[in-house]
DNA sequence: CATGAATGAGAGTTCATTCAT
DNA sequence: GATGAATGAACTCTCATTCAT
């Protein structure tokens, strides 16, 4: 969501830097505002729920008026994929760190799909922006580039593990499938986590998920899939 | 939703019968009506989604007025329940009909399982319906009682592939342990299926569906839950 | 409200009497669940205050359905009438009652007016009810006769408190003009009372009754009004 | 109701006091709006009385659409809050007003009255905002601040009264006791004359009021209050 | 007499959004 | 960039009343 990051700027006081300086400290100055309102949105949306989210609130707790939000977003939804984007980046990190103390390819598959699952746990929140998008589980409208970039990030969160069963040995269809039965598992324990249905079950999710877990690398050492 | 079937009496004339006849056709005349709401209803929920569904619009396409629906159901809220109701019997007939066929305690387990992750398959809205209690993955307000009646419903759906399971041999933890993990991969491939993520994976809901029947039926033979 | 005396039913069997006996019945059992329907109207209106009270409510209670309360009133606004006529009835009672134990014009005087100011001190929603006929202070519909007759009712109420004035010595002008002042401050005393006004100022409407009643004595006997 | 009144300041031009000139000039732009909507309130208030008052047809005398009006004011209570407030207010003046002129204390006490009396015989409506907070004569739900300070101004406008029975020599106790039945008669007087009542006596309200005060001040010469 | 069904008007309130200033 | 004002459509729900049966 935030800009790339910009070279630099030199030390040069010709006019034409002098130009450019002022542009890039509004840019930034823009961007920190924005922020701002993003900060607003994600404390009002985790409070109240999405619901009870409104532009009224959000600009409340910005500082802003409501007509305000709309020189930075074109539209709520647009406020909510940016929020979105964010908690992609959270994720990435979480799975990235995660990655850093695991050596072998089980390790890896094991902390990549360990941190995705415990991200959304810890943070059931992200788990309701992930599904705003699909209204009553239909496709929403934002810009499409937007939306094939949210997709991607979500991707890239779960390559990692993609990569570990590869590694251990798995072909690439294999490797995708399982990875593919892998986020579905995620997705489906945290849903019924999420909404109380596991514990109708008396189950804990987190215990299915190790199960799931340790299922999955038995048949990626085994070296099949299917 | 309906009343309980009666017996036909129709060779009476007296006035007793008679009286019964006309309060019985008024009972019948009523239930009609209430399901003609409930279509509608339906309708408007399955073409416009949760959130556009207005009661307003129920009414017209019912031929009501708003207020008249009020005679139906007391409030919005339970003109859901009714129809996430409905949509749990007909998941259970489905269920109940599978396994008809189904001898051996293997073949209740994948025909109970694979019923209710094609009802839903097939039926995308109905999976939105069951999503419709927990708006933004949170609990909703029905009454306490209609709660309870629908969560019965859905154990209900899943109860053949518990009993195949421990007929097979898992004892009872292990059993529900199992159904519960596979609750939640139908309901996460039901719900990446239904949001396009799993065409994002270039993969196939049923596939993966049959490749996790595959695994916990060997499982379930193996004896071992875990 | 409730019909007037009829005249006793004589033992004769001829057809047309017949005729007359059963219409008597019906009268009766008419009365009965007119009567019937006024003591939900006045439960409802006690219990949820007018604003509350609806036909609805009133029906239920009444173990009737909402259409059928018009076979027994014309309109909302005639059940409060009725009810306001019982009211005074109620009134009136009180009044005579107190007055049986009263000898002198001044007890007569002092008896009379005190059950007055008691029966709304002790029953204020039987005050909504005499406030209702003229919302926000202005006059209602209803019929003109009906109208009258309650008015002259409330006016019955005050006419022994007349009387007695009279009767210590007041010609018919300044007996008017005291009763008419003794019914203003009383009103006043209750309204003030109901809508704890009075309590804002420290103060409680049975002891300012009673100061009021002693310099109204006082004024009688000593034979001046003004 | 209005803001503090500002000194004006023109003569400058700096950068700050063109800033203030706005934001005044702003400021004063936003009352008289909201005062257009409070005129608008009670023009359909003093016509249709509260029962037929809505919010759409303040809106539509006001020129606005409904939602509009809830920049002004939160709440439709919130507006009857405002309309009692300036009716307190335009009491008091009155009652100020009258005192002006009068220079003993029974001279203040008859003109405190008597101003007391006349603004709501003469402004009929302004009794009937009074009567809103009490709906069917019971409390109603506002702010308890606004509550307290409505209460408070009331009481304000007898405060001369109180004041000038006490500079005749009663004491606080009787003071008070005599300027709450004053009060509560001129309530009664008001409100039988409002309702049509006192006409069924072939009295005059003035008549019967200054009847009162007469007494009163006779009383209060006399130095007895009860 | 009574019902059950329905009407139609209306209530207060909320909301995302627009736009002149 | 930000405000304050306003829009206009929408929302759920309530009510007194009517009327065929």
């Amino acid at each position: 969501m935030s800009r790339m990051p910009l070279t630099e700027k030199k030390a040069t006081t010709s006019p034409i830097s002098t130009h450019t300086q002022r542009d890039e400290r509004r840019r930034k100055l823009a961007d920190v505002r924005q922020e701002l309102v993003l900060d607003a949105a994600r404390s009002v949306f985790f409070e109240l729920g999405m619901e009870k989210t409104s532009i009224r609130e959000i600009a409340r707790r910005a500082g802003y008026t409501p007509g305000a939000l709309y020189s930075y977003f074109p539209s709520k939804e647009h406020i909510y994929g940016a929020l979105l984007g964010e908690s992609l980046e959270r994720l990435n990190t979480q799975v990235q760190l995660a990655l850093e103390a695991a050596a072998s390819p089980a390790e890896r598959l094991r902390a990549g799909a360990s941190a995705f699952f415990d991200f959304y746990r810890v943070n059931p929140h992200d788990l309701d922006l992930g599904f705003y998008l699909f209204q009553g589980m239909a496709p929403r409208g934002l810009t499409p580039e937007l939306d094939v970039h949210l997709n991607t990030r979500l991707r890239d969160a779960l390559l990692p593990c993609q990569a570990a069963l590869q590694a251990m040995g798995l072909d690439e269809a294999r490797a995708t499938a399982e990875v593919t039965a892998l986020f579905a598992h995620i997705v489906g324990l945290l849903v019924m986590s999420h909404t109380g249905r596991i514990r109708m079950f008396g189950q804990s999710s987190q215990e299915l998920f190790s199960a799931y877990l340790a299922h999955l690398l038995k048949r990626a050492q085994g070296g099949k899939s299917a």
